[in-house]
DNA sequence: GTCTATATCGCGATAGAC
DNA sequence: GTCTATCGCGATATAGAC
């Protein structure tokens, strides 16, 4: 059991809060300490500023974009269906995952922010989906399983309302509203995406 | 020609970028007062204080949510694929719009940070574009135009599309880096998309 | 309507006792 | 590793001369 939560981990997690809500020149070392429990003085002990303290935060917050294997691809492809209702599951675990708000707030506002964040969002999360989701739709048209377009195209409408629902979820739970309806949305988008683009 | 930029528009004006590349907080009186060429203390003959400078700055950018006529719609709809591809256009105006990044960059992010506003986005922006394309949908679908199915995913998918290349083209933008190809995405997503649903 | 000068406050960060 | 106390700075905002 490492349930046992260090004054170290336990600034990253109010930090985390507060900066997703605030924005980090909003959030103070004051609110921090007050937060955690301590005084201002006693965050110095586990890192050296408050830069520091964000730095931490984002890194961990910028993982868990989730993983996406190009080695078996085609035999992923080849389900169909299948295939488009995985990825947007997964997709839709990561939107409820714990905490998966206030990354998500954390994220946009950076990415609006900082130019660094910018490009690793452009070539990591957006990307390299865009480039998975198109090579799965290629081969699905290779194989004759979808009507023939533009794959590239595809990729993008089929992410697109991915990521649009994620931001619709989040922005209603903010406010503590009910997404149960907003959540159906994934499966019904797989459902109706697939009748639309399967050759029959 | 009103093209006289009296004091309080230039503080406005600089206010907007300045607010929008760093947020409300992160953004000082001085710095506001050196972009306009002023001393802080004259920023306070035309404003009480920092706060209303930013929500008038705020109420400026809320309004060009463009217009949708919902009276003739069915008439609208009726056209088929020049009705996407008229709504399409719009919105890739207001894209390119002057301005549209920073307009756009900050109204994301209060999104994220202020409630009202993302009532006020829910109801206005998405909800009435939503429903909007809704009911165009449903009428192409009864005068066999394009396939039956749920309406309200086809306006989703639709929707969700236009606004995250909108979002794309922004954040390339943001970097000064080229967004041609990306301003051709609003065609070939329309072209796309109606050669799905079309009724052959 | 702009300036100079200043008041007051909250910020990030450090020193040093325990 | 936490505390109290304090420093120096930059923030918003005001007073009063021109």
């Amino acid at each position: 059991m490492d349930k046992v939560i260090t004054t170290r981990q336990k600034i990253l997690n109010e930090s985390a809060l507060l900066f997703s809500q605030n924005g980090y020149k909003a959030t103070s070392v004051r609110m921090i300490a007050r937060a955690v429990g301590v005084k201002e003085s006693a965050l110095y002990n586990h890192f050296e500023n408050k830069e520091q303290i964000y730095k931490e935060v984002l890194s961990s917050i910028m993982k868990p974009v989730f993983s996406l294997d190009s080695s078996d691809i085609t035999t992923q492809a080849l389900k169909g269906k299948l295939f488009l209702s995985s990825f947007a599951t997964k997709y839709k675990l990561m939107t409820f995952d714990r905490g998966s708000d206030e990354s998500f707030r954390l994220l946009l506002i950076e990415l609006l922010q900082n130019p660094t964040l910018r490009e690793h969002f452009l070539e990591d999360s957006h990307g390299a989906s865009l480039k998975y989701l198109s090579m799965a739709f290629f081969t699905m048209m290779q194989n004759n399983l979808i009507r023939s377009t533009d794959p590239n195209i595809l990729a993008y409408q089929f992410f697109s309302t991915l990521f649009y629902i994620r931001l619709h979820i989040t922005l209603m739970r903010l406010d503590h509203k009910n997404s149960n309806d907003l959540s159906r949305l994934f499966e019904k988008h797989v459902e109706a995406f697939w009748e639309l683009i399967v050759l029959s």
